[in-house]
DNA sequence: CTTTCTAATCGTAATATTACGATGATAAAA
DNA sequence: TTTTATCATCGTAATATTACGATTAGAAAG
């Protein structure tokens, strides 16, 4: 018990759930927001940024990796984090549907 | 520990973040996608279209509901399930928001 | 080499999530 | 009233997440 049905699902539908999870924490959204914001790439000033441990921060760095939504590439004694465009646009595409599908019919219940 | 720092972020991160959160499971996605797709209003006929357990899906269901992105009205002895639209609209719209704020300036390193 | 800086990882504690069976509550049907 | 059907909630077990301090690994600086 505990554990996520995996094999029950569609891939898209796990392939979606996988990129919200990324954005289900506030702090990964932050993180998320100070790369956007800051078209150049940055390293580890996120840490002083937030008001969140370096340790906390790399771990939600790693679950951004993770998710494919961000790229870290080493540069020195630092590392530098940015958007992954591939993987943003395609979360971006799977959230578009979904939102989408419902203005598509429009009328609703309840 | 172990307690998301609520007070450290901004409003509309923490929002955005509930709301993904709320898509961050396959079955709850299932589950959205079911109630697109019948644009009528749908009872819990859902637990027979998922391998889940009742109890399951019935938590499920409360998440999003929690969340905001859905509404369930009692109908006798059933309840019925469907999208709220304004919640889902709110959504929709702090989700393009963030996916769109990197399209604009294009360029990335790494 | 030693120190320093940056960032990942380890270890750990608190809390949250996921899943299910069992039970409870309420409304329709008998 | 008793039964049946539908769904929520309780209780519980397994697992995952969140956060932090401490440690580790690696590169740059001294």
């Amino acid at each position: 018990m505990g554990t996520t049905k995996t094999e029950a699902f569609t891939e898209a539908d796990l392939t979606l759930a996988t990129y919200a999870k990324a954005l289900a924490h506030p702090a990964r959204v932050a993180i998320l927001r100070i790369l956007l914001e800051r078209n150049s790439c940055i390293c580890g000033d996120i840490v002083e940024e937030l008001p969140l441990s370096q340790s906390t921060v790399s771990q939600h760095l790693k679950e951004l990796k993770e998710a494919g939504l961000i790229k870290g590439d080493i540069d020195g004694k630092k590392v530098c984090y940015c958007i992954d465009a591939e993987a943003w646009k395609h979360a971006q595409l799977l959230m578009q549907q979904i939102f989408a599908s419902y203005t598509l019919c429009g009328t609703s219940c309840c």
